[in-house]
This record gives C-alpha cells, structure tokens and sequence, in this order.
DNA sequence: AGAGGTTCTCGGGCGC
DNA sequence: TGCGCCCGAGAACCTC
C-alpha cells in the first residue's frame, strides 16, 4: 500500500517508536517474508541481543539499522509495524514480533503476506538485492531533468510504466504516478520516447512537487494506510485523480476516467491529458 | 467477482 | 543459431 510519502512517515514514527530498544527474541510464523538469510533461525540468531539504533528508508523500503545488521524491509500491499504492550492480544494476520527487552513488542502485520524481509551486516545492504540497482531518490541531487530524459529516451514502454520501474526512479507508485501525470498533463499511455523535452521537464517538477507535498501531509489514506503511530495520512484530501473516476477534473470539470495500463487501474483527465496533440 | 497503494519471475520477441 | 535485453503477463495472498 504505501508509496514513498506513506514509507517516509512510517520510517519517522518507528524512530520515535523503537530507538534504543534492545530484541530480546523475535516470533515469525510466516516464514516466506524472510527472504535473506534463508534460514529463519540465522535470521533471529543474528537480531537476538542487538539493538535498533536508527530507521531508514530507500525508495519504498524501510531500514532499521542495529549497531552490526541493516533489515531491509518491504511493507509491499499491506504491510504495517505497530509497537505493542506484550500482554495485547495478537492480531492473526501478525507475521513477524520483535520482543523487546523492556516489555514492549514491535510486531508485523501483513494481510496479504506480500511483504519482505532482508537482514545483511550493516555496510553490505546496499550492494544486494533488493536495493542493489534501485534508481535515484527524487529529492536527490542524481534526479534532474537531464537524467529523466535520458531514462525516458532509450525505453519503448508506456510512461506510467517506465515511472513505475524503481531502476529508473524510486518512490512512485500508482497513486502518486497518477497524480504527477496529471499534474503535468502527460497521458499515461503515452511512449515514454515520444515526449518533448519541455514536457518532461514539466513531469520532473511535478513528480518532486507532488511526492513532497504528500510527505508533508503524512501521506495518502485511502483504504488502509496508517503510519506506526495509528494516525492516517492526509494527502488523499488532495488527490486530483486517484480514486475519482467519473468524478469532475479540478481544472477543466469534465468527467474523469480510468483505465488499465500496464496492469494498473489507472486514472486521467481525458480532456487535460491527451494521447496526440 | 474482481480489484487492490507492489515487485519478482518467466517466456516471447527482437536486435546484434 | 545463440545470447542478451526488454517488455508484458502472471503470480505471490487475503478481504471486501
């Protein structure tokens, strides 16, 4: 569920949330969330005595760092991290449980099971999967307008797919994709290869703008998003297209649509966003 | 009943 | 032909 607005206000909620606390034990019983090491048992070998002294993210992943390891983790479609009181019943779509040493418990939650976990030695995360080959942040220095021409020149796909591959640019996902399209007035079926400099100058704006403002409202709640804290977002108050099918386009009135690109519900402004022009 | 805020794997197609 | 890359489809899972 979460794209890197909704990531980056998690990540700021664990920090408050988990700093200093020492793993006593961990519970999983969903194993296949687990991807790195393979064997669960390094994997709670390796936590067990450390302590969480700081919380990353890359693109859409989270990264607690301990003083000797870096868990790389995934919430994918509907992961969350809530911290708990031991004594609190357990939810049964909770998957995985950080049992801390003062009585409190960092636990996973995940519906449909999506989510994923990497644990490598602190220094080593970055040069493995999965964030070796990730694209540039959009805040970053790397992600200028040049870089996104070039990206967008040499691939033959659609643009909301090519915005979508985390190798090209991390962060977007459908909500967000959408949004900065229509911000830019950029159809999302259009190739990627066919778009004017000055058009893609105009989406490079954008996506920075609207990943930013969403960030600062804490990110988009439309079903089931809640940051670490229990408090939703409120960027989806903002929303231009996302979830608003048939519904009146803020800038010319008309009716929006949506449609399937590359797999993805996808919604435009069929008026402000035109295939050819 | 099918879609849902994600990404990995697989197989086909294309170019060298 | 063979290899590698790129792209799209399907899969992973559960709820409503």
């Amino acid at each position: 569920m979460p794209e890197l607005p909704e990531v980056e206000t998690v990540k700021k909620t664990l920090q408050q949330l988990i700093l200093n606390k020492t793993i006593a034990n961990i519970t999983i019983t969903w194993s296949k969330i687990i991807k790195h090491p393979l064997e669960v048992e390094q994997f709670i070998d390796a936590l067990k005595g450390e302590t969480f002294v700081d919380v990353g993210r890359r693109g859409k992943f989270l990264i607690f760092y301990t003083h000797h390891f870096a868990l790389v983790s995934h919430l994918r479609m509907e992961g969350r991290y809530a911290l708990y009181p031991k004594d609190e019943p357990v939810d049964k779509h909770t998957h995985v449980i950080f049992h801390f040493t003062d009585g409190t418990e960092l636990r996973y939650r995940d519906v449909r099971k999506f989510g994923t976990m990497h644990l490598y030695k602190r220094g080593d995360e970055f040069s493995k999967a999965p964030l070796a080959d990730l694209g540039p942040e959009p805040f970053s220095e790397q992600f200028t307008v040049e870089y996104l021409q070039k990206k967008l020149k040499q691939t033959s796909r659609k643009v909301k797919p090519a915005l979508l591959d985390q190798k090209l640019l991390v962060g977007l996902g459908n909500i967000y994709v959408d949004e900065a399209l229509f911000r830019a007035g950029i159809h999302p079926e259009k190739l990627a290869n066919s778009l004017k400099k000055q058009e893609i100058a105009i989406l490079h704006h954008e996506i920075a703008a609207t990943l930013s403002e969403a960030v600062e409202k804490g990110g988009s709640t439309i079903r089931s998003y809640i940051n670490s804290q229990g408090e939703i977002g409120m960027f989806q108050l903002q929303l231009n297209v996302y979830g608003r099918k048939g519904e009146a386009c803020k800038k010319c009135g008309r009716p929006l649509e949506k449609i399937t690109v590359g797999g993805r519900g996808t919604h435009y402004c069929p008026n402000c966003q035109k295939l050819k022009k």
